[in-house]
DNA sequence: CTACATACCTTGACAATCTGGGTAACCAGG
DNA sequence: CCTGGTTACCCAGATTGTCAAGGTATGTAG
């Protein structure tokens, strides 16, 4: 059986909106300090409330993508839990790209925000 | 020389935001009444202070992606400024459609910056 | 020794957008 | 006239990012 029921589907946001967003959402949850993959997707998760739900299908090849452009790097280590994993870590130019992302985001929303909230 | 020079380039954000609320945005805008395709283009760059830039090839196929799913319907008419164009009208499905859009992209808006705008 | 959770990864398909074209009609200037 | 700019439509092709659905392996609990 999968592990998410259907009633437990608190309505998440369709799919294709993280379009654009995830890079950002990564960078920012790894500026706390280097997570492996399946910590930033839980963390994400928990965080909104189960509002962004990232794929792992999405998740790593986003990982490989942002570590090619040099804004993350990696590094095998052990989880807390005693498994091999592997972990990113923010660089600087990824920093410095995750607040070009995020203020983007900002414009991006504001103006979607003025038009849907507009009135008559 | 071009319609947009690069000097008034004030800083678009990035195309791929779009994917998943170009359909939002196109209901939304003819809420207000029928409009042709240009000008929706036109009214959302306007409004939106040029942060949104609609492409054109992106434009027509939302269109026909919304009414064939019912959400709009068209027909053929003249511009204020006499030349043939199609207007485009909301449906009552539509304005159904945009209600449930625009909601969800409340909710994944909200979940995004509660992200990107977290601290330590 | 089974089942579950953790943790990684890949493949293939798809949906939506973008780029960069093209058509046509109207209008104004020279 | 005829050239260029604007309005208004449309399409083909490529790209891109995400998703769905799988698979491997290890540690822990029962």
């Amino acid at each position: 059986m999968p592990r998410q029921s259907e009633q437990t589907n608190r309505s998440r946001t369709r799919p294709d909106h993280l379009h654009g967003t995830l890079d950002a959402l990564v960078l920012k949850t790894l500026s706390w300090g280097p997570r492996h993959g399946y910590a930033i997707a839980r963390w994400l998760e928990q965080t909104t409330d189960d509002a962004l739900r990232i794929e792992e299908g999405s998740l790593y090849p986003a990982l490989y993508r942002l570590e090619k452009r040099d804004w993350i790097e990696a590094e095998w280590g052990m989880s807390e839990l005693g498994r091999r994993a592997k972990f990113y870590r923010l660089t600087r130019r990824g920093r410095a790209e995750l607040q070009r992302e995020a203020d983007e985001w900002q414009r991006f929303a504001a103006a979607v925000s003025r038009v849907l909230l507009a009135e008559a």
